[in-house]
DNA sequence: ATTAATTACGCAAACGATATCGAATCTGCA
DNA sequence: TGCAGATTCGATATCGTTTGCGTAATTAAT
């Protein structure tokens, strides 16, 4: 196996104890300069590295911090994963990336896979499955410092980073009001997600303020996020197959949003004729698409970046840090000509 | 911190030695089968979980790999890695996940941190500024498996897998050729990339066949692989500002791609009527561009698969492997209305 | 000169798990 | 009864690093 210069191996070169040589490489007070310098010169030398994993085992930190998404190849996240990593690459952390790809199971295994390898903290949004959180809480107990992005949750006492949810979908609702649009459909994600609750928040907000009817038939959920594709072909149909065709729709993800588009051109919809539609996305083409996308857009990136900036401070913290707040971002409307 | 039931817990609990319950919990034949119940139900009970870090330290296998790529954000490296999760979850390993945003430090950093962390092996994907594989060398020939994928180098001799980049994009220029394009041109990566050398082979080839000439200055190289959009303006321009303006393109990524038609919109060149397009991506939605890509599709998941297969294969393997291939998988080529 | 304080370093335990070696108990056989 | 061999388990070293404690050597104070 691959093997790497261990303190010992200093320490016997310079007829020092691994103990001196330890103190010396962490600056220690109670090392002569002049050992100091004879180690430190020699250490850079032989180019040698502490052993992460020893530190681990010590306990100490380990400047790791560990990542769960549900879904890398999706442009909100890996544009999160962005921030993250810019932040925690500045800060000397290196971060480890884990998919749940929605199931609970699979986070629940990762997550306490990140755990065991001793990651100091844990960046998380949630899977659309899960709602048992005691695994998580029971970590949290123990001392492991947890920020929540996206996709949070009330139950845990921490940190959490959200885009405005509710003001998206209501300013994405209020425009395709304003555009004449009378019937407008919702196409979301999984119900228990707490982005799924926002965005509807925010649509039903809407509607009321201009009197428009709420009907829980327009309200379609996706319990994969798209990822399975027969969902929003069934979501649209169940649309689509109404005495009251919506006129309208809100998509709440990036794969709903483009398989709305594809779905719509199957069936000849034109849009925005007969269909106008505003989309949660964080593709970097919107307007490449046919017809170019009116979108909003999440901070995906300043997410990932404030989330790494409060785990952080959490996992340097000299004291338990008890007092915690929920970071909210603007999104962003664009209009182009889907809507 | 967060602290985790040990072997010594249930020693204690139990009245054995630590030595008699690691054993037991791995089946060992020296051990009772009434102890080993014992120790297995009660293990069980409290659901431990043996420490991986006390096992890498042990020198033990890890069950997990390393995987670095230049960019997450990129359709065909998140591919590739569900593709690699995909096969490392069925065979109980973990996967952490590097990025060397194109950056030659960035990837020996990454590298080196993933080792020291005594992952079982590699998953390599260049970056666009590697030069020196030294470090990487070094490495393997302390016994760490590697396995390159998609970015190979011919300094290593151990498995690779690469999609068959040379038949692409003859097969792109040629289908260009049948349609009646005279002046192709081929905008693509780093100039030192073997995906680069590659395309550029078979883009050469296709032509030589036709007796079109082979002009350099239709081939304009983007070192950060278009992560950097003006590199890619400028490479469009130095396309439109000759004498001869190129009348198709072959674009070698999913950014180069999506920039040209970006370009192309501002520039009002219509595609296909002006400028003919084909292009590697790995997108889902090439149906949705305006116009519908012609695409070059990369089999990103299987390579994943494939390349993590192989790296499988070499860590367990009993003995050193000693003799290597390249596996090489097919591309398809799917042609819709940019030309 | 004797004691106290300071400096500079080494010894050994610890983190969690495993592996080598050795020891205790039991079984079978003469 | 005595002894070899098998069975079952424990003590200990180990991985690389940190850290509490001990101690020798030097310096300062009385």
């Amino acid at each position: 196996m691959y093997e790497a210069i261990t303190i010992k191996d200093i320490s016997k070169a310079l007829g020092l104890s691994t103990s001196t040589v330890s103190r010396a490489l962490r600056g220690s007070y109670e090392i002569s300069s002049e050992t100091k310098k004879l180690v430190l010169e020699y250490a850079e030398k032989i180019n040698y590295r502490p052993n992460p994993v020893a530190l681990s085992l010590k306990g100490r930190r380990n400047c790791s911090i560990g990542v769960i998404v549900s879904e890398i190849a999706n442009n909100f996240f890996s544009q999160a994963i962005n921030g993250i990593e810019s932040i925690a690459y500045n800060r000397g952390y290196h971060i480890i990336i884990s998919q749940s790809h929605e199931s609970y199971e699979r986070e629940v295994v990762n997550i306490q896979h990140l755990a065991s390898r001793s990651v100091d903290g844990l960046l998380v949004s949630l899977s659309s499955e899960t709602k048992d959180l005691s695994y998580l809480m029971n970590m949290h107990e123990k001392g492991m410092p947890i920020v929540f992005f996206d996709r949070i949750s009330e139950g845990l006492n921490t940190f959490k980073v959200i885009a405005d949810n509710a003001k998206a979908s209501y300013d994405a609702t209020n425009h395709l009001i304003k555009k004449g649009y009378k019937r407008i459909a919702h196409i979301t994600n999984a119900v228990n997600l707490s982005i799924t609750k926002e965005r509807l928040d925010g649509y039903k907000k809407a509607l009321e303020e201009k009197g428009l009817p709420y009907n829980e038939k327009y309200v379609q959920y996706c319990n994969h996020g798209g990822m399975v594709a027969e969902e929003i072909d069934v979501a649209i149909k169940n649309l689509m197959s109404q005495k009251q065709k919506p006129d309208a729709v809100v998509t709440a993800s990036d794969r709903i949003t483009t398989c709305l588009l594809s779905a719509a051109k199957k069936l000849k919809l034109k849009i925005p004729e007969n269909l106008g539609v505003v989309g949660f996305t964080n593709t970097n083409i919107p307007e490449l698409f046919n017809p170019p996308l009116t979108t909003i857009r999440q901070p995906a990136f300043e997410m990932g970046q404030v989330a790494t900036e409060l785990l952080i401070k959490i996992i340097e913290s000299k004291r338990p840090i008890t007092e915690f707040e929920t970071k909210i971002l603007d999104t962003e409307l664009t209009v182009r000509e889907s809507a």
